[in-house]
DNA sequence: CTCGGGGACAGAACCGGATTACTCCTCTGC
DNA sequence: GCAGAGGAGTAATCCGGTTCTGTCCCCGAG
């Protein structure tokens, strides 16, 4: 089945089809019409293979992930995340090419196979940490991208498609404050990545606007363990904190079940806010109030956005839904014995 | 940089490269030699789309996930079955174009267009229903695929990969039988789902093999929010269940909080099993008792069958790591006053 | 010494469309 | 009545590889 079958079907040259099935002029009423019954008939579609050479177009979009392939299911965000590029880049009739990598080597082997061998006309850059030699990399490449990420505060580079995930977090620091918390702690992501940054520096610019001092912050990595042994190492302090803003739900739940380890009640004794709004926040115990983003839209604003600069058209600038603050059961006011603003209550640890 | 730049630089013609890069004989070693140094000098690698087309092979897998976006990361399976597949693919030198679709008709017409197209050379099949007619479907498109689903216990179709979901649910019957209880209800998936007939039937048999009744099925749709209400329905009862195994962690986290809500505690009161064994599974409380299964081998194992099926070869019959049952702390031995074999203790309802 | 065979390569056709450069033909305007 | 413009449609070329068909040359066997 290819386009010299419908021709010779419609009885009209190889051209003509090709003319109609790319929408330009040059072909009368009848005769399209004939091709356009030839092709039902035949049910032809134009071979997309064919179609790439001629127009040196690949048609696809690349989304190159750099985990380990175990760890992956560790962040709500890609799941999302893809299907939303996958429904933006459907719609402008581009395929997903979808590659996932160890390690930074393998990711800088996976961009250049893809600009090398044309598989894809344009990536997707996530995971963007401070100073990203990977842009440059991509400009060397001669490969178009998007960068996926939260709007760095400056210098952002052009064509960065992000929420602002600092607003969101300020949100939950004016809501823990409001509740009459004063030692509001941070448990942050891995440290270089820039959405780890931002949420740490939104939380702690809150903080000093608010007036209160920045509290103590420990590096997390966005694991279940890592939440659970930073919430330990604030408990352990002598001023332990009346709530903890983490960088990620995953974190947040493994700390909630590390303070009721230790006697520690949430929200009663610890307040307690999470990142991302995965499905299990409304269900664990207490639920838990969270920050929500739309990663689906906004994975479709950085498709159309890609496929606007591959076929040199200027993306217009879309305006995402901002995060969303979520209030659930895990955060509360602050314990009585611990609010007063005059007295600090530091000689008395939470909890057992 | 095409193959003619390099074949002019060797001075040699282009079968002769080409013939190099596709390691068939015909070349001597001083002409390899050279067209080898040739193609390093000018960075050159065989472009994709122009050997898909003459070798009309896309070289591309595809996998069309049918999913409300929204709801995909609500299933732990497919970012590690991704990442699996993916990585199988790589190696075999495939790309993976990955597709997600809402419904039915759309998942229909993606695999037509794969096919009309040719964009990929073979696909996953997911989510298999009982008696599904996708495969008839594919078979009509002349699309080479790989079902990916538990081994059904009949008529399974051939090139099945599955691993053995059913013997997870069985040692978590066991588990619990072990424990003393007596009534082991169970939470199902979406009815139709080979995967979650599968386990059902699994939670049946096995009880039947240890001569105990079967305890009441509710059927629920993998959410948190089916995993509460189906977990206050089986409470409700006048004979509630001192044990349930739920068909997905999801569920059987939001059970273990509806559980709570009602002061029903887990697992003193009521023992909770999950299935596949979430990152959050630890870090839950109590950390939850579940099923595991290796996806990303699974995911590899497809691949490459899949592959081999595509270049006309028998995809050689692996053995997949069998479900691992993973004991936590939402399983303990039956409550006290319910554990007598002889005396039904039905008519006191556990909690509150 | 000659003929057959095979290895090493070159040249051309081909994969299935897109695109460009023309060729008609008809309608318009003077 | 005729030149020129523009629409309809065709033939040829190209995209960048793969592959089939030949050609040349060298070597060994008879």
């Amino acid at each position: 089945m290819t386009i010299g079958d419908v021709a010779a079907r419609a009885n009209v040259s190889k051209s003509a089809v090709s003319f109609v099935f790319n929408g330009r002029p040059g072909v009368g009423e009848a005769a399209r019409e004939r091709i356009l019954a030839a092709a039902r008939e035949l049910d032809w579609r134009p071979d997309a293979r064919a179609r790439a050479l001629s127009r040196s177009r690949a048609q696809a979009l690349g989304l190159v992930i750099r985990r380990a392939p175990e760890l992956l299911s560790n962040d709500p965000f890609f799941p999302q995340f893809v299907a939303g590029v996958e429904s933006g880049s459907s719609d402008g009739g581009y395929a997903l090419v979808l590659q996932v990598v160890p390690d930074r080597a393998a990711e800088k082997r996976a961009y250049e196979r893809f600009a090398h061998e044309s598989r894809v006309d344009g990536v997707f850059l996530t995971d963007m940490r401070l100073d990203d030699e990977r842009v440059g990399e991509l400009d060397r490449l001669w490969l178009p991208h998007v960068v996926v990420g939260p709007a760095a505060a400056s210098d952002e580079p052009a064509g960065t498609i992000g929420l602002d995930d600092a607003a969101g977090v300020r949100r939950a620091v004016r809501h823990l404050s409001a509740l009459g918390h004063r030692r509001i702690a941070h448990v942050a992501g891995v440290p270089g990545y820039v959405h780890s940054e931002v949420r740490r520096q939104a939380w702690e610019q809150e903080l000093v606007a608010l007036g209160l001092a920045p509290g103590p912050v420990v590096e997390g990595d966005f694991t279940g363990a890592a939440g659970a042994r930073a919430t330990h190492e604030l408990l352990d302090r002598s001023d332990p904190p009346t709530a903890i803003v983490f960088a990620n739900d995953l974190m947040a739940i493994a700390g909630m079940s590390a303070a009721a380890d230790r006697g520690v009640r949430v929200p009663s004794d610890l307040s307690v806010v999470g990142y991302d709004d995965i499905p299990l926040a409304p269900y664990v115990q207490p639920s838990l109030t969270t920050v929500r983003q739309d990663v689906v839209e906004w994975g479709r604003a950085c498709a159309l956005a890609l496929i606007a600069t591959v076929e040199g058209r200027e993306p217009d600038r879309v305006a995402l839904p901002a995060a969303e603050f979520v209030v659930r059961g895990s955060t509360g006011p602050v314990p009585a014995d611990r609010a007063p603003l005059g007295r600090p209550a530091d000689d008395q640890p939470t909890g057992r």
